[in-house]
DNA sequence: AGCTTAAGTCAGCTATGTTGACATTCCAAG
DNA sequence: CTTGGAATGTCAACATAGCTGACTTAAGCT
């Protein structure tokens, strides 16, 4: 248990540090999507959208099934974003090619400029708060958040990260 | 645009750097999220009655409002989560005693049960990703975190962390 | 031929957010 | 003392995004 984090202080794992910890990840989320929302209000889409186009963008051709594990929702759920998306043109959703039961998922060129749009927002708040913090942090930042995720969850994340999608 | 790379140690700042950074922010919520949530599914709770217990145990006797903007939702939607808390006795709302427009709000014995229960839950696997990634890493967590907030989220974080509540 | 899989659909439910309108209570300023 | 505004609460109506369950269609596999 108290293993060697030689001399270490073990400060960081008190129940004071952790519960300031998950604040920072509550209020922190906020921030990250706040951009976007803001971005989305008013156009007929919501966050279920931008998570949507977001992975079709950074996966083009990957299939239904697999964007129902990667975003943990139904079918039903992610269904209806779907179809919105397909009748709006901004996602195109082609007959596979191996296997004619499954469906590729394209961005349009309308859903590629949606997608930018919001993820030009999101990255810019990233951008400015990685700058602030310094690469070493960045570092850390990264390390706790994988620590943090599920197994599944986070085989999944490198998987995306290394592109062996 | 073409942001200079300029051959330093910026590489932190590339967007495909912070494209992992977004997806490690979702997926590590989602595991965030899923302890809590899995205790929660079933009793007639959601994640709203979450956060609202945690920040009423995180400051005894705040005002609605105060929880209002520390949540930041309508009073309406946060009235309907107070209202089933109080009536099923986890949260007493008290008259309060300079300002009596104010209701003062406190975890009940049954309140703060419910609430040690969901907030080990939470910082069970805090814990876990604290350690696997060790002090520095966290205090960089911590950094870029802070960093990601707006503002005046910033603002009731650094205030509540301080105890200046 | 028959089972499984991928996708899509319909119906209905829940949780959580939103506006808008309005009542009550109380403090404070004219 | 009255009035105006602030804090709280309530009701109604609605939107989004999740869920389950039941079902269809088409395609692939044994």
């Amino acid at each position: 248990m108290s293993d060697a984090h030689g001399g270490e202080s073990l400060l960081f794992l008190t129940d004071e540090q952790l519960r300031q910890g998950i604040e920072a990840m509550f209020f922190a989320y906020r921030g990250f999507t706040a951009d976007p929302d803001r971005i989305l209000e008013g156009m007929a889409y919501g966050r279920a959208h931008h998570r949507a186009v977001h992975f079709i963008a950074r996966a083009p051709g990957t299939t239904v099934n697999n964007l129902l594990a990667i975003l943990g929702v139904t079918k039903q759920s992610l269904n209806r974003v779907l179809r919105t998306l397909v009748e709006d043109g901004l996602v195109e959703s082609r007959v596979g090619t191996s296997d004619k039961r499954e469906r590729n998922l394209y961005l349009t060129e309308q859903g590629t400029a949606l997608e930018r749009k919001l993820s030009d927002a999101q990255r810019s708040r990233m951008r400015a708060a990685y700058r602030a913090a310094g690469p070493e942090a960045v570092a850390g930042f990264r390390t706790v958040l994988e620590a943090m995720m599920d197994g599944e969850m986070r085989r999944r994340y490198l998987r995306l990260r290394d592109g062996r999608s």
